[in-house]
DNA sequence: CCGTAAATGTCGTCG
DNA sequence: CGACGACGTTTACGG
C-alpha cells in the first residue's frame, strides 16, 4: 500500500463526471492498484476513487508545468472509466506491505430475527401455528408460512427495517400463494423492527397487516414484546 | 489526519458484532475523529469504521500484555456503538495537515437529467407540455408530469439507469393517479439513460413506454437525443 | 431534525 | 457472468 499525502486536483470521468480542485489530500494506491482519494473529514467514502480491477498509468509532466515538479495519474479500468489526478506538491509517500488480510468476522441481527419469531409464532395471534419457515415458491422462499387460529394460511414476511420494497416482496408472494387452492385465501403480515410510514400506507391499502418487532424483548421472552396494528 | 500502520486486532459491536484477526492494516484518524481501518486490497470501504461525530479513548496497555507496548484504542459514539483496535505493533505514524477540502462537484447524476427533460417536455412528442416536476402524491413524488399533444396526462419515471424497481414505482404511481377522475386515464413513460431488459419487458407488458436518453446529446440539445421505443 | 430517494453505491449469494 | 437483495448502507434533499 502507497499512501502519498500531497496537494492534488482529480477528475472523475466514466458514469458520471466529477471534478476535486486543488486542495491537500491522502492518495491511497492498494496492492490491487484499486485508487482512494480522502479528505480529512467525512464519513468512510473517499471524495474520488477506482475500484479493482484497474491500472495506473504515470504521466509524464505536462509541458508548460515542466520543472514544477508536477505528475499525472491516470487511472483508468475496463469500462473506460478514467480517474485523473494531478500532483502538485507531495507531502509525505511511503509505501507498506501488509500482507493479504485474514477478512472479517460478522454476526448479523437478520437472520436470529427470523429465527427467533419462528420460535415464538404463538406470538402472531393465540393458536397460530408455523407451517415451515422459508417455504419455497417458484419466485423465492417465503419467510415464515403460518396458520392462524382459523385455520387459514397466513405468509410472513420478515426484514429488519420495513420499507415498500419488502411490501412488494411479500404482495408478490401473496399474489402466487393465492393461486393454490390448497392454501388459498392466504393473507399476510409484514413484521419488522421498524416500519417507514410509506410502506405501512402501501401494506394497509393491499390489506397486509404490519407487526413492529422489539428484537431486544423477543430476545428476552414472551408475547408482550409484539404490537399488531 | 494521523496515518498509523499497525498489527493489530478490531472488534465492533453496535449495529452487529464484528471481529478481525491480527493482521498488518493501515488506521486512518481523520480530523473530525472519525477512524477508517483498511485492508491493502477490496474496494473503497473500510474493513472497519467509526463515523462522527465519535471519541477516541486510548486505554493504558492491558496488564497482561504491559511491556510488549500494546495500546488499546476505544473508539464510541452516541448510539453506543463502539469500535475497539488493540494495536501489537506500529510500523508507521504519522500526521498530516489537510486542511478543509473545497469538495466534488458532480455532473450527470439524475437530478440533473430530470431537470434538463423538464426543460424538453417537447422532446417526448409534439405539443407535450409539462404540468409540473415532482407531483407530489401520497406515496412520493412523481418525477414529470405532462399532458400529451391530446391533453392526456402522462406520468414519468426518471433513473440514471433504468431497472425493474423504478418499472415497480412507476407502476404504483400509475395506479393511484388512475384514481383520480381529474387526472385519469393516465398512462407512463420510463425514461433512462441505459434500460435493462427485464425492466423493458415488464414496462411493455404494463403498457409503459420506455424512452433511452442520451444525457451528452440532451445537454447538447435538441430533439434527435432521444429515441422512442 | 425526520423521512425519502439516489448512489461512480458496495457486497454477498445464487442461478 | 448477471440478477437480486441486504447493508453497521451513506449521502443529499425537502418538509
Amino acid at each position: 500500500m502507497r499512501l502519498l499525502v500531497a496537494r492534488c486536483t482529480v477528475d472523475y470521468q466514466g458514469r458520471l463526471t466529477a471534478h476535486l480542485p486543488e486542495a491537500v489530500r491522502l492518495i491511497m494506491v492498494k496492492a490491487d492498484g484499486s485508487v482512494l482519494v480522502h479528505a480529512d473529514g467525512g464519513s468512510y467514502k473517499p471524495l474520488n476513487w477506482m475500484s479493482p480491477p484497474c491500472w495506473v498509468e504515470e504521466r509524464p509532466s505536462e509541458s508548460e508545468r515542466e520543472g514544477e515538479g508536477v505528475t499525472t495519474w491516470v487511472v483508468h479500468n475496463k469500462a473506460q472509466e478514467r480517474l485523473t489526478i494531478t500532483v502538485h506538491e507531495v507531502i509525505h509517500d511511503s509505501q507498506h506491505d501488509l500482507g493479504t488480510d485474514p477478512g472479517l468476522v460478522k454476526d448479523g441481527v437478520e437472520a436470529h430475527l427470523q429465527k427467533l419469531l419462528a420460535e415464538h409464532v404463538e406470538s402472531f395471534g393465540p393458536g397460530w401455528t408455523l407451517v415451515r419457515r422459508e417455504f419455497p415458491t417458484a419466485i423465492g422462499p417465503v419467510d415464515l408460512l403460518c396458520r392462524d387460529a382459523d385455520g387459514s394460511t397466513v405468509a410472513v414476511e420478515i426484514k429488519r427495517r420495513g420499507e415498500i420494497d419488502g411490501v412488494e416482496q411479500l404482495s408478490r408472494y401473496l399474489e402466487l400463494l393465492n393461486r393454490d387452492p390448497l392454501l388459498a385465501p392466504v393473507s399476510g403480515v409484514f413484521a419488522a423492527q421498524e416500519i417507514k410510514p410509506q410502506a405501512k400506507t402501501l401494506a394497509h391499502d393491499r390489506g397486509i397487516r404490519c407487526l413492529v418487532v422489539d428484537y431486544e424483548e423477543l430476545k428476552g421472552t414472551s408475547d408482550s414484546s409484539l404490537r399488531l396494528f
